[in-house]
DNA sequence: AGCTTTCGCTACGAGTCGTAGCGTAATGGC
DNA sequence: GCCATTACGCTACGACTCGTAGCGAAAGCT
């Protein structure tokens, strides 16, 4: 999605909002069919319906499409209001989980970031359109956890931040391996432990009741 | 690396083990020059001194070659002996830090990861080869911090073994994240900073002196 | 010796890439 | 209502990679 700036002239045909829709959403159902090294930018233009040189137009190729196509999955996540940061934590974890294990999700996001490790542009790219998007979640839970005594406050703002890089690191990171890598689902169960792990430390947890 | 059984006969030409030495190297070297995408067998063939024939011969593809090339890397991990558990986890996490700084670690594994989402056998092929394979310093690092009297000892063999797993997926998972998508190094401060965090949880760390 | 397997090399069809060129469609300015 | 401008669909193209087949030569074992 290239902002097209409104200071550029905006006389013409106007690029069609529905072909950009269309490009999104062929790209995630052609991820979940082929995966991502099989997944051909003629085949994503074919299933929207519209000209290859119309995707390239649009897109310089297949990371940034991958990029917004799988970014918007992301926006659903909300942080629910359960009364307690544990409850708190647990559910957005189990939302993140529940993408996580979407085919297009999983096998998009690790190849993008694959790639981004070489594109510093592409990296930019995932940061400012997932990442730290979704970064909202850990202040407001965080700010919910102080407001109601379970988090002492910070004083110091530098520190804060970086404690809410820390935690969603440690979150997204977690989450992240233990669906990809050791390939097992990030169930309730999971992420009951996870979440006393996070709260109370490795010392904790084993000797409550 | 696929094993020919002993029980086949093993009569005729053997295969060149300076061969194995050689592609996997090349396919390292290809990794930090060109990445992932850009990496070619023939490249790779041609960097090793040898035919693609040969390549494919030993290797069924571009999967299964990065999964053996970048899994040597992280059998350096070693385990220091620093006398608490807090320093063996620092050291430890620094020493993977460091294997993941490096671009051929980076953009390799994140792409076989990406890949095996939709291919079984080769989410067996990393989990086999890296996963289980590293799993070994948890358990070390557990037993040591439990004879020390820093960990109480588990009872049920069950949980531990869920345990050793929940800490191996936060511990690797938020290395990763914080290398590879939040973009920034995993530094001693960091290292610290999340060293406390899974030692005393979200509450400690803020109202230590 | 003879047998077996691997090796390097060449060549090949199939598929994808990203771009160029063309005529047509849809806007806004005059 | 006409015109400049931009986007669109379509076709075609050279360049590249893929994975395989076929060949003669090399390197082991018995």
């Amino acid at each position: 999605m290239q902002s097209r700036s409104p200071a550029t002239r905006a006389s013409g045909r106007p690029r069609s909002v529905e072909a950009d829709a269309a490009i999104l959403a062929a790209t995630r159902e052609a991820l979940v069919e082929l995966g991502w090294s099989k997944l051909t930018l003629g085949d994503v233009a074919t299933r929207a319906g519209v000209a290859k040189t119309t995707l390239y137009r649009r897109w310089s190729g297949k990371n940034e499409l991958v990029v917004d196509a799988v970014a918007e999955l992301f926006d659903e996540l909300v942080l629910p209001d359960r009364g307690s940061l544990a409850d708190d934590i647990e559910g957005v974890v189990l939302q993140f989980a529940a993408i996580l294990a979407r085919p297009e999700a999983a096998s998009g996001l690790m190849a993008v970031v694959a790639e981004s490790t070489r594109d510093d542009a592409l990296r930019d790219r995932i940061r400012s359109s997932i990442v730290e998007r979704q970064k909202r979640l850990v202040l407001e839970g965080r700010a919910r956890a102080q407001t109601r005594g379970e988090l002492p406050s910070e004083t110091d703002p530098a520190e804060a931040a970086r404690t809410v890089d820390l935690i969603f690191d440690v979150v997204a990171g977690a989450v992240v391996h233990r669906t990809l890598v050791s390939g097992h689902p990030a169930d309730e169960e999971w992420v009951r432990e996870f979440t006393t792990l996070l709260l109370g430390g490795l010392g904790a947890g084993t000797q409550e009741p």
